[in-house]
DNA sequence: CGCAGTTTTGATTCATCTCAATTTGTGTGG
DNA sequence: CCACACAAATTGAGATGAATCAAAACTGCG
């Protein structure tokens, strides 16, 4: 059973500062929790986030079996979430980067059921849950909000299944990229020209692939002129290219 | 491309009724949404749901693209969810029972994302969302119970990514088979004798296979003496084996 | 009874995995 | 600053599990 180890070893109690976390002031204000709320509002929540906590690459922002308590908002940085079930088998379920909410997979259990790992020096806000319930309970546009983001992934992780169960090796290595570029870009980062955060096993684990497949498939898109690959860092060289080779389902 | 028709042919207006449903009453209770709210609570909960809905095999209880405007909880019968993406994949999400919540994925861009499909003659309660979440204000335990069912969801789509992502034909049909006989039997059926209600295409789209794959694997089961099969009809002969299948992760 | 849809089974092909060797990159300590 | 050691990525050859193509058998319905 291959493990997918963090880059440094696990779980180090990560800083928690005591510096007041302000969504109001967020420049992710638009794409996390705070989407779609009024100036009033926002304050409401202002109040709620008491810290953020900095993770540093290869840290847990929380583990499996863990006692659930809050979510987290991505400020900065890089993640990862994977479930390890009985049989030891390790999944990667999603990458996660700023404005995206983690760990809404604890609320069922109030323990969480996936590990969330920095796969970079990355910094989060911290979001009681009790507390965001409570105040969700006074707005309800912020109630609803939650009722999104949850729902959101459940999307999400329908598009993940559909992958999994249904793509080619090169399908799904395009629409890694194409998803990876996309919400870089709306993040006001180039579309085209990134650094990737994960090995390549941690990318075939996610895209149920072996990290050779991977590497092959990378290098295969390098060869026809689609991506140029230098070990983590990846050009988009054309991305309708890559587009195309999704629509080719054979 | 194959794709899997629905035994009758799709969207027929369904007969909705205005027998209210009444949670109180309902022999479900525990399993579904009402579960631990008071009897005053319920009462509640029973304003709220408006009519059920009869669904005939086939028929579609939502379909993707539709107008989002309520969720539905199963009071008999059996469906599947599926999604088709832009390249006109069919990727069957889940298998749903009595008891079980249906249409989350609507809430996030009020409109359905996936169609959910009949596979008998069925019955499901209306439950308009934003009435539920006007009255989960005032009932805060409904409230986190609401956020339960979803993260549930999460929790239970990350399991089948899991199967999806690392286990390979035998393993994934043997979680299937347990799966769906725990489920039975926590309805109080029999959890080793069943009737399935999906077609083999069905069963290997769930599970990332083809169908002649489900059969073969099927019959190999059988001749291993873990389970009769005949058509549908299922006997679940050694759970244990069936168990000690998914541990031989190779 | 016959037909259409579903399932089973067989033979073959192919994509991906596995195992193994090499190359490249990264961080550490002298 | 360089050399070394270790981790990650690439590449190759061969094995294998599942897909594909094809045909036959079964089931249920009109």
């Amino acid at each position: 059973m291959t493990q997918i180890k963090p880059q440094t070893q696990g779980n180090t109690t990560p800083i928690t500062h005591s510096l007041r976390a302000a969504c109001s002031q967020c420049s992710l204000r638009e794409l996390c929790l705070p989407l779609g709320l009024s100036d009033g509002e926002l304050e409401h929540i202002d109040a709620l986030i008491g810290a953020r906590k900095r993770i540093k690459r290869g840290q847990h922002l929380y583990s499996a079996n863990e006692a659930f308590s809050a979510i987290y908002a991505i400020r900065s940085g890089f993640f990862k979430t994977c479930v390890t079930d009985e049989e030891g088998r390790d999944q990667v379920t999603g990458f996660q980067m700023a404005g995206e909410i983690l760990g809404m997979d604890g609320i069922s259990n109030d323990k969480h059921t996936c590990d969330a790992v920095a796969l970079e020096d990355s910094e989060a806000c911290i979001i009681p849950f009790n507390e965001l319930e409570r105040l969700s309970t006074q707005i309800p546009s912020l109630q609803h909000h939650i009722h999104k983001v949850m729902s959101r992934e459940i999307v999400r992780d329908h598009g993940v299944m559909m992958l999994l169960g249904t793509m080619r090796a090169e399908e799904r290595l395009a629409a890694f990229l194409l998803n990876l570029s996309q919400r870089l870009a709306s993040r006001g980062y180039a579309a085209g020209d990134f650094h990737l955060r994960m090995m390549r096993e941690e990318i075939g684990s996610y895209l149920g692939l072996k990290l050779e497949t991977v590497s092959r498939t990378f290098s295969k898109f390098q060869e026809e002129g689609l991506i140029q690959v230098q070990q983590r860092h990846i050009r988009i060289s054309d991305p309708a290219g890559l587009k195309r080779i999704m629509e080719s389902c054979s």
